[in-house]
DNA sequence: CAGTGGTCTAGACCACGCG
DNA sequence: GCGTGGTCTAGACCACTGA
């Protein structure tokens, strides 16, 4: 058996989703999932502090961990998360047309500078897709991964998912990623690709993606038609 | 004494900060932690898991917690920040005009539908307010407010920081918040208001703040140009 | 192999909510 | 006063890294 907390987690979560647990109800106390799961308190806590940080209880001193409202399958959610999860996650009809494939080019580095500082312009391979929601073009999506990483990148990967790919079939280890939104206008190739008027808006999402050993591999840049655009946000307020 | 590991990562925190500990260097391993904080290991660990969940460093299974760039000092950052917790981080001159203070009104439930599915128009205290950095009007602040817990609001409070009040005056303790970011064209208050053109674009954060008894509060819409809007993410992958 | 982080345990003491 | 969660401890075993 592996991770008793993760198997915790997972049981809790799963029964607050389906609303075993609902919300503004508490769920067991620690001692009491201490008996029903055959752990150490530590360990149930450990399950209770996820649940608390991704936003499904809010636990209260001297009373319990009560269930919050909950909201699922939004799009796009926050946190790391491919656009063929979300889409799986929702039930709407999705195309993938890569549009652009070239290998062996520089990182476009004034793009990310506002991201990260430190960064050289290292061979890379540049992938274009646009994704299409219902049959109406939504999203431009421009990767750029490291050719030191990835040094032959399939076209089919691009064409399926790149997340999947980088973790089933190479074992990457994706572990974080920093994000900016901005708003800006729509240039020439937006208005081309998603059908817009001149004097449009897009969404512009820039986000330089890290492996579990801290290595940047991937750089986004994710271009939104104004109006589907949503971002989704959860937040705990920091002590002091 | 209170909290070692908050100590623990404050110290750590601010050594990182001030490069005492710099990007790509590691922190002292866990059990050098111990022995330098005279603490136990789970203790800090726990420090160590905040930084990680903070973006301050990432953990490596047998080699070490390595610093990994953080920029700091960036507008508006993710997490749950006041607006004069914002600027003062920054050196910017800011003004806050309060231009609309009217209590015992209806929540506008239809506005925040999309984040919170069961709510009743509740009596809440409406305050409206202009942000203007650097001389130049960028956001309004529409703040809707539970009258039920804040029963009286004085407008000195609106005028300097609603969550130095909430917090320090009232004693309330903010837990968490969800927001939700869009971008519509801007209406009619938002041209007058921050001087834009017809076919303008803003930015829209809405958000529900909930208290630590997982009572929500405050109802904020919050209207930024599209110029000035930035925000700012950093996220983990979740695993499986 | 020694050193690193990952997980889990059993127990202790404390602060808070509520009757 | 009792049950809740918050913190900390000392120790155990495991998995991974790198010399």
């Amino acid at each position: 058996m592996v991770n008793k907390s993760a198997l915790v987690y997972d049981d809790l979560r799963q029964k607050i989703d389906r609303d075993v647990y609902q919300p503004g109800t508490y769920l067991p106390s620690e001692n009491q999932l201490c008996q029903l799961y055959g752990i150490s308190r530590e360990t149930g806590r450990k399950a209770l502090a996820e649940l608390a940080e991704d936003g499904y209880i809010q636990k209260i001193r001297g009373k319990g961990s009560i269930v919050i409202e909950h909201r699922q399958y939004e799009f796009p959610v926050s946190g790391i998360v491919s656009y063929k999860e979300l889409a799986e996650k929702m039930n709407v009809t999705t195309e993938n047309v890569v549009y652009g494939f070239e290998e062996h080019v520089s990182l476009p580095v004034q793009m990310f500078t506002s991201l990260r500082v430190e960064m050289t312009a290292e061979p890379v391979t540049a992938v274009k897709r646009l994704r299409v929601i219902d049959g109406e073009p939504d999203i431009i999506d421009k990767d750029y991964i490291l050719t030191a990483i990835v040094p032959k990148l399939p076209k089919a990967a691009a064409q399926d998912s790149l997340y999947a790919y980088f973790e089933n079939d190479l074992g990457l280890e994706i572990a974080y990623a920093t994000k900016e939104i901005t708003m800006e206008p729509a240039n020439d190739e937006d208005r081309e690709q998603l059908h817009l008027d001149p004097g449009a808006y897009v969404a512009v999402v820039r986000s330089v993606t890290s492996l579990a050993d801290a290595t940047p591999f991937q750089f986004t840049e994710s271009r939104h038609r104004a109006d589907k655009f949503r971002f989704r946000d959860f937040a705990r307020r920091t002590k002091k």
